[in-house]
DNA sequence: TGCAAAAGTGAGTAATCGCTTACAAAAATA
DNA sequence: TATTTTTGTAAGCGATTACTCACTTTTGCA
């Protein structure tokens, strides 16, 4: 990967993620890239070409999230990793998951499915844990997360350890 | 209100709902409203504010959905009618409920304010019923709704169902 | 009925869109 | 070093964008 290149990728995302994707033209990226325009799409082809190298090169992002959690075997610590996990999230990271909900609206590309080994780990630790109907109570945490992590991408600021606090008591964390 | 004001409405709304804002271009709506473009802004100055008149004609929709859970005074009642609120969504509106969450990530237009009243209501009834922590409570279960009406509006089907009942058993209803 | 205001049209605007192409510089390979 | 390949540029392409304007039709009211 040239510098260039990274320059393009990095310019594209923060230009994507803050004012979204079909409000943010080619010529936008080039500009703050400091680039020419035309090399845009000699390495990406295309607009749309663009967009999914930068989801590509986020998806390591993606997956030391979810790792954690999935490989866990203790069915009390995949409730507690799961309702903690945005903290866990680097700030310098933000523009990558904000970018995820704004496609998931605008283009709806939807980044679900990488969720899904995390439900199916949810499900099996409620499971364990002797809850009655495990696969809606995965369900149910996971909307709480995509929640959480809206907010705290949205909002100014977001005091998101009392809530995350809250569920875990009821959670008997 | 003219017809063609209301086909204009009607159209502009289904097309922002589906394809997003920037995806819609004027000469499309008018187009799908079978209107010549330069009506729509005869009427409504401009895009912007064409969105902002399908907003505002939509608020009623907001506001019966609220009013319903504000005015309610028996604190278990209005936790029990904010966690069944989306199944009282008319599937006539999804395309407007669709509507503020696109414009929520693709415009950074927010109907957060509209809840306020809820999250009160919620806080208040949470106080009333005991809880150490209303205020957090409140924001919790706001979380889940959000959570909830977007998987409703996203997902091919969703049973939501389900996890109503489960939210319903957790908060003792 | 007359007439002004409102509703509606269609052709037009400059600007910007995503993208291509012809060409030059740089890098890699031989 | 010679040559091929990759990287990069600048100009410009047709199409589309949001929007305007001169104009006609319809409507409401004295």
């Amino acid at each position: 990967m040239t510098e260039k290149q990274e320059k393009i990728l990095q310019a594209a995302l923060q230009l994507f993620a803050c004012e979204g994707y079909h409000a943010t033209s080619t010529s936008k990226v080039a500009k703050a890239a400091g680039v020419s325009e035309g090399l845009i799409f000699r390495h990406y082809k295309n607009k749309e070409g663009l967009v999914m190298a930068i989801l590509e090169e986020g998806e390591s992002r993606l997956k030391s999230l979810f790792v954690d959690i999935v490989m866990e075997t203790d069915p009390k610590e995949v409730l507690r990793k799961t309702i903690t996990m945005t903290t866990k999230i680097d700030p310098s990271d933000y523009d990558f998951w904000k970018l995820q909900f704004k496609l998931k609206w605008e283009l709806e590309i939807s980044g679900d499915k990488k969720m899904e080994p995390v439900k199916m780990a949810l499900a099996n630790a409620f499971h364990k844990l002797g809850y009655q109907l495990p696969g809606s109570e995965a369900k149910l945490l996971i909307l709480f997360i995509e929640g959480i992590g809206s907010s705290l991408l949205t909002g100014p600021e977001t005091n998101q350890d009392e809530i995350i606090q809250l569920l875990l008591k009821k959670y008997d964390l």
